[in-house]
DNA sequence: CTTATATATTTAGATATGTCAATATAGTTT
DNA sequence: AAACTATATTGACATATCTAAATATATAAG
């Protein structure tokens, strides 16, 4: 899908615009190859949501993800076009110091995927 | 309401995540100013729609309006804060080869405001 | 003051979206 | 292969969003 025409950008903007996207965001943005098991963990959300989510961001192009056994680890969309991941820069410049954001990443550095599986 | 945190960041970006309100952003991005007759007319929409999408915009702090007698013209806020104000930017960059960004555009040069009330 | 006009608001209905429980799938381990 | 685990998909439901017709409001003109 182009995704530089009014379609496509919208379809890009709604991909941000939801709180627990932009904050899975901003999460792939400062630790790019977490799995599904972390992203669950930190944005508190069930797991078909969290899925749902990122096949959605996936589909904006916004996000990409390899598969590792098992798991299913999700990176910000390497081959995004510049507009986008200037966007996502501003956005996480904005955002780094809301307090969600910010517990997020500090959850996040303290989880240990090993640990936080098998459930 | 605080713009700048994680809620009123995603606000924004529902706001301009509509194809419809995309439209009238770039429109006010290149035409400050105009009334929502004008809006109307470029768009299609009905004007109660019109309306919803300005007020939404507004509340989002992305547009401001003044009245003048009947009319009520519209322009991107000035006070919009720099991350807002450069995310428009690089949407117009995006979108100004946009075939319907091209036509809305075109639209808004060839109308007169006398001409098109009154209906 | 009555009529006309531009915009806003209300109301209602159709569609889209966000969410999770249940289930399916794919890979791993024993 | 049988049991287990991480993720994806399906189904269902509640809520949000988009839209326009009908109505209200505010200003202007006669």
């Amino acid at each position: 899908m182009e995704m530089k025409d009014l379609k496509g950008t919208t379809k890009i903007l709604k991909a941000a615009a939801d709180e627990g996207r932009l904050r899975m965001l901003m999460l792939l943005h400062c630790r790019p190859g977490v799995c599904v098991c972390e992203i669950k963990k930190v944005i508190g959300l069930s797991q078909p949501t969290i899925s749902s989510h990122l096949r959605l961001l996936e589909s904006a192009g916004l996000v990409e993800s390899q598969k590792e056994g098992l798991w299913v680890n999700y990176r910000l969309a390497q081959d995004m076009d510049q507009e986008a991941k200037t966007i996502i820069g501003l956005l996480h410049a904005r955002l780094k110091e809301d307090p969600q954001i910010k517990e997020d990443l500090k959850k996040i550095q303290k989880t240990d995927r090993h640990a936080i599986c098998k459930r």
